[in-house]
DNA sequence: ATAAACCTGACTAAAATAGTCAAGTATCAT
DNA sequence: ATGATACTTGACTATTTTAGTCAGGTTTAT
């Protein structure tokens, strides 16, 4: 199981426009710069945050992107969710009656996976941008 | 985020093993068929499983696999060590004084993975192959 | 007008996954 | 003893996913 760079992307995206897009709109150009990830790879990634209204775009010279609802109201189930970044467990045929792998009976663990997915889904729904944004803050001299 | 098969198959498997281990040893064999793995991929699964002392091989005919321990003492977490299903989130670089990816700062996101690793981690350590069978055998008619 | 910055879609190298295949070795039942 | 069963090991491979790159736009402030 692993986190790919693109929701970890995008969680270190989001938080360095949490914290300028208060004075103007955040150019990919200058998180490309602090984060150190691909403008290419960012400009897919915020395409995928627009179209799920986390960012919003202003277009043009000096424009950029700036968050569309409050850091407290953005939490890490709605990052995750806008990238695709998301916690895959069971593989199983849910539509078919006979359910796992074409067997009669459910898998033995059908039942884990969908508990294990409650438990990490509940991680990401408290946590939202703006404990990040102060996380960080507290840790800066 | 995704749980793999091979992780996935090995839970799959214990379990049923651990229904049949008391009368005698489970070939892979029997867990292939009962359980739809393929006989070559088990046999992958098995030798790490060995390796890592979760269950004892028994050679020969009526030979299989028998498990090293109680099922109450084998934790998911053991298992998913085993099969190298783990929960990988940082990837950056920890030896290096200068932190993620070169930058002079720790990555804004550092401590949310260390802490999302521990919330997987308790959940694996809380179940244990008993629970899993338990589950399974009140659900059956 | 022109440069900054967003926008879109197609493409691709590299890695991981989910196996297969081949060639053994050990041991029990007869 | 000998054949069948079942474990053991290592190499190989097709497919998929990941993590980008690349090429071409469009919009708008100045």
């Amino acid at each position: 199981m692993k986190l790919t760079s693109k929701g970890r992307y995008a969680v270190m995206a989001l938080v360095d426009l949490a914290r300028f897009d208060n004075i103007s709109p955040v150019s990919l150009r200058d998180i490309s710069l602090r984060q150190g990830i691909s403008l290419d790879y960012l400009e897919q990634i915020f395409s995928k945050l627009r179209k799920n209204q986390i960012v919003q775009s202003v277009r043009g010279t000096q424009g950029g992107y700036v968050l569309n609802k409050k850091a407290k109201e953005i939490k890490l189930t709605n990052i995750f969710d806008a990238v695709d970044e998301k916690v895959k467990t069971v593989q199983c045929k849910k539509e078919s009656k006979k359910g796992c792998n074409g067997k009669l009976t459910k898998c033995v663990t059908h039942n884990l996976w969908d508990d294990l997915d409650k438990h990490i889904n509940n991680f990401f729904e408290q946590k939202s941008l703006e404990d990040l944004v102060k996380d960080n803050s507290e840790k800066r001299i």
